[in-house]
DNA sequence: GCCAAAATAGAACGACCGTTCTATCTTGAG
DNA sequence: CTCAAGATAGAACGGTCGTTCTATTTTGGC
């Protein structure tokens, strides 16, 4: 039967912003039930324990994450381009109400072993292999420094949203936006190859 | 009578090390109780709630925080190296287990407005601030660009740390202190005068 | 339209939470 | 040494948590 599906798919959604309000672990299957207008165990029953409901919700986030942030930023040209698009899907997605779900969920989790918490690790991995892999697109395409280390460089990025995200949100620091934008045009210029056609773009076949 | 006031202190520093662990709010009466050898009620009495035992948490953090990494900072030479210091002192409290009480309370305490998180805020501009302080000190020292923006590059910095952190502590990524320092490194040689002596030092009357 | 299966509701559970009350120790000034 | 004041303990409270159990309703293949 498909109604089971649908219902718990409508939960999800519905636990999604509700924990990145509140977070993982404050979400509480109490007040998603009266969220979602269910019984506190008709929700249960679809998840059979908190610890699975929770990594349910991490999956969500990242489904959501990859349709609005990565998905949009692979359609922009290879190289320097997708790397900023990523960057600013990223500024997007953290506007929402209760900022990036990762960041508030990563603290959250980082001393609570678990399947929660293992499902989260995966998904920042993925993000921040996604940064380093258009960082390494960027390179061989002359956009940036041959000598560039993309891991590197997607630390760094990684930093400068983290740092946009307690600034504006936990600051509230007024010129967070705009600090956020120059970190990162910063971060970019001292990576950028002095000539952007100096390197002879590598071809496809190397 | 002194009694109160000692065993408050012992308190404090018990709760500080259990909630570098568990969270500002994982933290509960109870649990502290049992680290302690008091009884929850004898415990609860030094605090009189469990909010103004978290804005006490979170002063005897900031207390420490200026004890372990501020106070041996400002024993450095003014301009780069006190940056350096602050940085590197920053790092060695952030090896404590549970990481840096700033970042994870941050994440929690954001969404969650009240006493507590005043507190935290206040404690976390300050350290911003020093960092500023001594940016800015760099700069009228000629170690750094005039034009450098310290509250720019404090900015920055925190980013650096927030990355680190995530790295070391959720990602578990072996390479996180070698990428921390470079990063940091990358950072100041951006904002490092070409020339050390180039520009002259401002003189104390201006 | 029937009827097993799936979905949901409702009540109850033990555990722990923060908090309050009262009683019992312990302290230290006079 | 006395004795009020302070410090601590113990039991109990209402509330919420995750979870379980048992009904009841709803669904959809036949």
């Amino acid at each position: 039967m498909a109604k089971g599906e649908a219902t718990r798919q409508a939960i999800l959604a519905r636990a999604f912003e509700l924990a990145n309000v509140v977070g993982v672990s404050g979400l509480t299957i109490g007040r998603l039930a009266e969220a979602t207008g269910l019984s506190k165990s008709g929700l249960f029953a679809h998840f059979g324990s908190k610890e699975a409901l929770e990594v349910a919700v991490v999956e969500e986030a990242a489904q959501q994450f990859v349709q609005e942030v990565m998905v949009p930023a692979l359609r922009e040209p290879r190289g320097e381009p997708r790397v900023r698009a990523l960057f600013e899907h990223w500024l997007a997605w953290g506007q929402r109400p209760g900022g990036c779900f990762f960041v508030g969920a990563t603290a959250e989790l980082d001393d609570r072993p678990g399947p929660p918490r293992d499902a989260l690790v995966q998904a920042c991995k993925d993000w921040v292999d996604a940064i380093a892999t258009a960082v390494r697109i960027a390179v061989s395409e002359g956009h940036l420094r041959a000598d560039t280390d993309p891991d590197q460089l997607a630390f760094e990025i990684y930093g400068v949203m983290l740092s946009s995200h307690t600034f504006s949100r936990f600051l509230h620091e007024p010129a967070a936006l705009e600090r956020t934008c120059r970190a990162f045009e910063r971060l970019l210029a001292s990576y950028r190859a002095a000539d952007p056609r100096a390197r002879t773009p590598t071809p496809p076949t190397s």
